[in-house]
DNA sequence: GCCGTTTTCGGCCCGACTGTTTTCAGTCG
């Protein structure tokens, strides 16, 4: 199991036992197990194995068979058993803003909500109202929130969907099985309702065979394959502790570039790539490609939009009906890619609410080979953050220094992330502000904009002299807060005028532009950075996610995208360093 | 449930806000 999807099964145990009504600190326990297992960077199965899992700070002689067993077997026996107490729909009733475990578990018990659907019948029926403590204003906002988080019923995130598919592949790859990842997860959407990969092999039988014989972790299991089969998806459809299936297609070889096109989709690409074919006459069989009743031979998609004289199409824009146009016109189609980003500019270090320190992410930031990187932790009035204030900013502008000189090969930008205060003025000072490299405005507060409205305080905090980018500017968190975009028309003017950036959070719980806000955006001339916003060292690898599920989703170029030029290009951001 | 040379108990990020109360529990960041 990827480590992302361990710790995602322990914070299901965790809102469990909330909702069981344990102690809040033993909840907190399997929270902190979580933390430190995604953000760490420990080898699991070795841990596990060696009998050092207790070597990881928060798991202790109760969380370490539980953790063991998930590794070895995928499992959670305790999962399952809490999941026989408590109705596993209150996992999503909780989300509703409004509704904590307490809630949740009142609502149970009163009113018998066990789901969403059995909530949105008691809102209907306006029996919130009816519960003690509870009144016609929680009803109300509870109504609210509830059809937000019923859009992201049934899916995860791609945060951790794309991690478990790439785990899950390389498990096959060691067993001597290639494939590739088809369907959402590899048109990089923002969330996905199953995980879907295809293997290359003759058969499903030799694939069982193949997987039990090489001993392929859980796959080994010949019992698990053999009630799996589902003839309506032409696939195994395997349970997962995603929360979403997992389904395995399998293609012979000839066959696997076309059914990889096919299972990619979305099927109004691969309707539009069947009609395009038929009119240039080929006829589409199973095996793909025919013409003059021969396959066309093709070892790889690129080599089927060949035969069909268009330019590649990157999975993660084949919805984008341009895109197709593009490709009969043989024009390019190229939007930013990982590989191009050069710097990450929005990341946080132990000086605030970070986890590692300014040089180990230095220390990251050269791995991935970039030429660049920005500190920028918060200065806030959030009191659970010891946040920046001017006299340690010039501490940590000192220190920057010092690290600078031991590593030459990187520039390091002194930043800070400033909070967007009610009013849409600052949490620090522009005598403070002027003495950094990169100045980062972030919303954290009231992002309801119960009071002025969330646009027109970000137009102020863009229209600061020093204020270089916008941080996840809608305040979105996926399946939770649907953020605040409303008028944001008017905030790409005010930032393509006044030449600020603005952020696409590549951290996968915000996405945040996401990809159709920022293709709304790119027409006005904005630009772009994309940033992981990391709390750790690990953190900065989700720059994978900012790139694929919005950037590239958007189409946009890596002109646009501003850390994906050499720092001479765009620094400084407004002139005014 | 975890942690610790202030270690085998008693702590564990903290305060604002809200809607419900009539003194505060629950949620949120």
């Amino acid at each position: 199991m990827h480590k992302y999807e361990i710790a995602h099964v322990l914070r299901i145990i965790a809102a469990l036992l909330a909702l069981k009504g344990e102690a809040v600190f033993k909840v907190r326990a399997y929270e902190k197990a979580a933390h430190s297992i995604e953000h760490g960077d420990f080898d699991l199965e070795l841990l596990a194995r060696e009998g050092r899992l207790t070597e990881i700070p928060g798991i202790g002689r109760n969380l370490e068979p539980k953790i063991d067993e998930l590794i070895t077997t995928g499992r959670s026996t305790f999962l399952e058993s809490l999941a026989e107490e408590v109705p596993m729909g209150l996992l999503e009733v909780v989300k509703v803003p409004g509704i904590g475990p307490k809630t949740a578990r009142t609502l149970y018990e009163t009113l018998g909500v066990t789901d969403l659907d059995t909530l949105e019948d008691a809102v209907r029926a306006n029996l919130i109202r009816t519960v003690p403590r509870l009144g016609a204003r929680r009803e109300a906002l509870i109504g609210q929130g509830l059809e937000e988080i019923m859009k992201y019923s049934g899916r995860v995130t791609f945060g951790l969907a794309l991690p478990a598919a790439k785990y899950i592949l390389g498990m096959f790859a060691g067993g001597g099985v290639s494939g590739s990842i088809v369907g959402e997860v590899r048109r990089s959407l923002e969330t996905v309702s199953s995980v879907e990969i295809l293997l290359e092999t003759e058969s499903n039988a030799q694939l069982v065979e193949q997987s039990t014989a090489k001993d392929i972790g859980y796959f080994s299991s010949a019992d698990l394959w053999n009630k799996a089969w589902s003839d309506e998806e032409q696939a195994f459809v395997l349970a997962s502790n995603l929360g979403v299936p997992l389904k395995i297609h399998v293609a012979r070889a000839s066959q696997f570039a076309w059914k990889q096109l096919v299972l990619t989709g979305p099927s109004s690409f691969s309707g539009w790539l069947e009609r395009l074919a038929e009119s240039k006459g080929y006829v589409v069989a199973e095996e793909g490609l025919m013409k003059g009743g021969r396959a066309v031979a093709a070892a790889s998609e690129a080599d089927v939009f060949k035969a069909l004289n268009i330019t590649f199409i990157p999975p993660e824009v084949r919805h984008n009906t341009e895109c197709r146009q593009m490709a009969l016109a043989n024009q390019a189609i190229e939007p930013v890619k990982l590989s191009d980003i050069k710097g990450d500019l929005h990341v946080h270090t132990t000086w605030s609410d970070g986890l590692a320190s300014i040089e180990q992410m230095v220390k990251k930031a050269v791995e991935l080979g970039y030429s660049y990187i920005a500190i920028t932790d918060h200065a806030t009035r959030i009191k659970i953050i010891d946040g920046l204030d001017p006299g340690r900013i010039e501490a940590q502008i000192e220190e920057i220094e010092k690290v600078s000189v031991r590593y030459p090969q990187i520039r390091i930008l002194s930043g800070v992330e400033v909070d967007i205060l009610k009013d849409g003025s600052l949490a620090l000072p522009d005598d403070t502000l002027a003495k950094l490299d990169i100045v980062v405005a972030s919303i954290h507060q009231d992002i309801g904009g119960a009071g002025q409205s969330v646009v027109s305080r970000l137009a102020r905090a863009a229209s600061n002299p020093y204020v270089d980018i916008i941080g996840h500017p809608t305040g979105r968190l996926i399946g939770r807060r649907p953020g605040n975009s409303k008028g944001f028309h008017e905030l790409f003017k005010i930032a393509a005028a006044s030449n600020t950036v603005l952020e696409i959070n590549a951290s996968p719980d915000r996405l945040d532009l996401s990809d159709e806000l920022a293709r709304a955006a790119e027409p006005f001339g904005v630009r772009f950075a994309v940033c992981t916003d990391a709390h750790s060292v690990s953190g900065m690898d989700d720059m994978v996610f900012g790139t694929a599920a919005s950037a590239r989703r958007a189409g946009l170029t890596p002109e646009s995208v501003i850390n994906a030029q050499p720092l001479e290009t765009w620094f400084p951001v407004k002139g005014n360093r």
